[in-house]
RNA sequence: UGGGGAUUGGUGUAACGGCAGCACGACUGACUCUGGCUCAGUUAGUACAGGUUCGAAUCCUGUAUCCCCAGCCA
């Protein structure tokens, strides 16, 4: 299983470390989300980009909590990352997994490295308030002012950071700062802050701690602490790599390799590595815009299956394969792009046509009684399976007099090109026969309500019928998906659509609500499918999420929703099959 | 000239001084017991202006445009 797609960046970068064994031929990458929210497709894009890494070159892949802030993190949201990951096949515990950590496991450490910090002079105890911190940082054009305080003496500094740590102090009183640049035209060397005064409950280590450190303190250490060799992550951390770089280095002086410097031995300094994150256009994917989804009740929940959460994704029934090929597909550059949804869309179809058993499903039945087929009488069809995949087998299909199909596949007045049912014409029933139309009923209100129609016994199994006398063969265009009245099962089916409208939401009027698409679920409660369906059967394949998966046949992929119960079906709507004739009729 | 990053068909991506290729979309057509799949074909691109070179998407100079940075968020 060769990969023949060109390297990208990252993997070029690797190649060369490797082969100049840069770090004793180990390869090391995490993934590090923060626990204050729920996973979406943006991080698919990383998981696989990290684990994936791992896997190719024979390393090891890190689950990372970055929980250094205590107010906006909770355990519920570990458990769902946790989750998702392994679903997506981010296996931190699999053969190439390296583990599963916390930031605040590394608390103490931290705190130390920055004691010694404050020691060397690099790092100071600041008592300006956060307004007026940003007011002597300068702007990005002018450079700001030094604190008051950065020239405080080291045991006053070492003497303070302790009693901030034994939460002597107020939130927000006191900072541990260091001394950087404040001239800095980089923004992030201005003396930035390292720790911050927080009273409050963290879900791991509880009121142990009363200070916390900041993202870019923290950060380097955990990938130092954990040997992480390639730390990788988005663009907008660009610039903060000179600070990443700075910290591990201001830690090293007075390391050495063999510890016998003064501060002892050198820690490991792995390499920032930044990429353009994953975005997509038709979604909103800031953790604001989709809190506000829920929480409004836009969508029924962080799973509902219009959200590109993953576990949104997850329950609409993609497949993780189709979103680790559709990772591999867009590519990791440091362009800012947009993606189409389109590719999605086309991952999963691609995916789902290899391995989704095929069914039959009504979804707006129409009933057809067919006229010359024995009354009470039945029978059996064997249709294939997947007729992408020989070895997925048939299954039974009974037929029998009355039936129903799709309304869609019926019209009064047919245009030339529609291949489907009309007055007088004739389609073939999918495995089963051909059947014309004689003549339809109209109800009160005008509408079609039943088809009566015949069927021709020589094309039992929906073969072609012999040639007629003259040596002509009869030929249909069309062929239906229908269930035998008699037998079908009832269910309800989620159609999904996207959840808006436009490309990029909000961008007309500034509220991404405004193009939000009103009709993104439509739910239809009347459908009739084929009993198969009705619970798992032996053909089906093994879905390793346990989430069954099929191709309703001629209309899209979907799946069984967490909801069903026996005898009370739900399906969603994973994607549409694609479909020319809907696409030749918009255009007229 | 505050700093950093980027720019190749409609969209995304390749090329690493030597034939601008691939995927998706769109459009034709073939095939078909899914108007699906598959197959064949068409379409369309190096942001701009100079320079170096036998030869430039690639190197140099300038210009334009876009993204990120002034949290005690990550």
């Amino acid at each position: 299983m060769t990969d023949e797609r060109p390297r990208h960046f990252i993997q070029q970068i690797i190649d060369e470390d490797t082969r100049t064994g840069k770090w004793g031929g180990r390869v090391h990458t995490r993934f590090p989300p923060e626990p204050n929210g729920y996973l979406h497709i943006g991080h698919a894009m990383s998981i696989c980009l990290n684990s994936g890494l791992a896997r190719e070159f024979g390393g090891k892949f890190n689950l990372r909590f970055d929980d250094t802030n205590p107010v906006k993190e909770e355990s519920e949201y570990v458990e769902s990352i946790k989750r998702d990951v392994r679903w997506l096949g981010g296996a931190w515990d699999g053969p190439n997994g390296g583990g599963l950590f916390f930031a605040s496991d590394y608390f103490a450490r931290m705190y130390d490295f920055a004691v010694e910090l404050i020691k060397k002079g690099r790092a100071y105890v600041c008592d300006l308030t956060a307004d007026e911190t940003r007011e002597y940082r300068g702007t990005l054009t002018e450079p700001g002012r030094p604190s008051p305080y950065r020239e405080r003496s080291v045991e006053e500094s070492l003497d303070l950071f302790e009693r901030m740590k034994q939460g002597e102090f107020p939130d927000g009183s006191k900072t541990l700062r260091a001394k950087i640049d404040m001239a800095s035209p980089n923004m992030n060397l201005r003396d930035p802050v390292m720790y911050r005064v927080l009273h409050a409950s963290h879900h791991n280590t509880g009121d142990e701690w009363s200070i916390y450190p900041m993202y870019d303190w923290a950060h380097g250490l955990e990938d130092s602490i954990e040997g992480i060799t390639h730390s990788i992550c988005t663009l907008e951390f660009e610039d903060h790599r000179p600070l990443y770089d700075w910290y591990i280095d201001a830690i090293n002086e007075g390391r050495t390799g063999d510890g016998s410097g003064p501060w002892g031995k050198r820690v490991h300094h792995p390499q920032q590595i930044e990429f353009a994150k994953f975005i997509l256009n038709y979604v909103v994917l800031s953790k604001r815009n989709l809190i506000r989804l829920v929480k409004e009740g836009h969508v029924r929940g962080w799973d509902d299956p219009r959200m590109v959460t993953i576990s949104g994704l997850r329950r609409r029934g993609v497949t993780p394969e189709s979103l680790r090929n559709l990772c591999a597909e867009v590519g990791v550059t440091k362009f800012n792009s947009v993606r189409d949804m389109v590719l999605l869309e086309n991952a999963v179809r691609e995916h789902l046509n290899k391995v989704a058993p095929r069914r039959m499903a009504v979804l707006r039945p129409l009933r057809v009684v067919i006229e010359n087929y024995p009354e009470g009488g039945t029978e059996a069809f064997e249709i294939p399976n997947n007729p992408e995949d020989p070895a997925a087998g048939t299954r039974r299909v009974e037929f029998s007099r009355e039936l129903f199909i799709e309304q869609d596949d019926f019209m009064e007045d047919p245009p030339k090109k529609f291949f489907r049912l009309g007055p007088g014409r004739e389609v073939r029933l999918r495995g089963a026969y051909w059947i014309r139309c004689e003549r339809f009923v109209k109800n009160d209100a005008g509408e079609v309500v039943e088809l009566r129609c015949t069927y021709d016994p020589q094309t039992r199994g929906g073969e072609n019928p012999p040639p007629d006398a003259e040596g002509n063969v009869r030929k249909v265009k069309g062929t239906l998906h229908w269930v035998s009245a008699a037998h079908a099962i009832g269910a309800k089916v989620r159609l999904i659509d996207r959840l808006f409208t436009v490309e990029s939401p909000g961008k007309a009027t500034g509220d991404f609500l405004d193009d939000l698409n009103r009709e993104s679920m439509q739910v239809l409660s009347g459908c009739r499918i084929e009993p198969a369906l009705a619970e798992r059967t032996a053909d089906e394949p093994e879905w390793p999420d346990g989430i069954r998966r099929f191709q309703f046949e001629r209309l899209g992929y979907f799946c069984v929703d967490a909801e069903s119960k026996p005898g009370a079906l739900v399906f969603n709507r994973t994607v549409t099959l694609k479909d020319s004739w809907a696409r030749q009729a918009g255009k007229e």
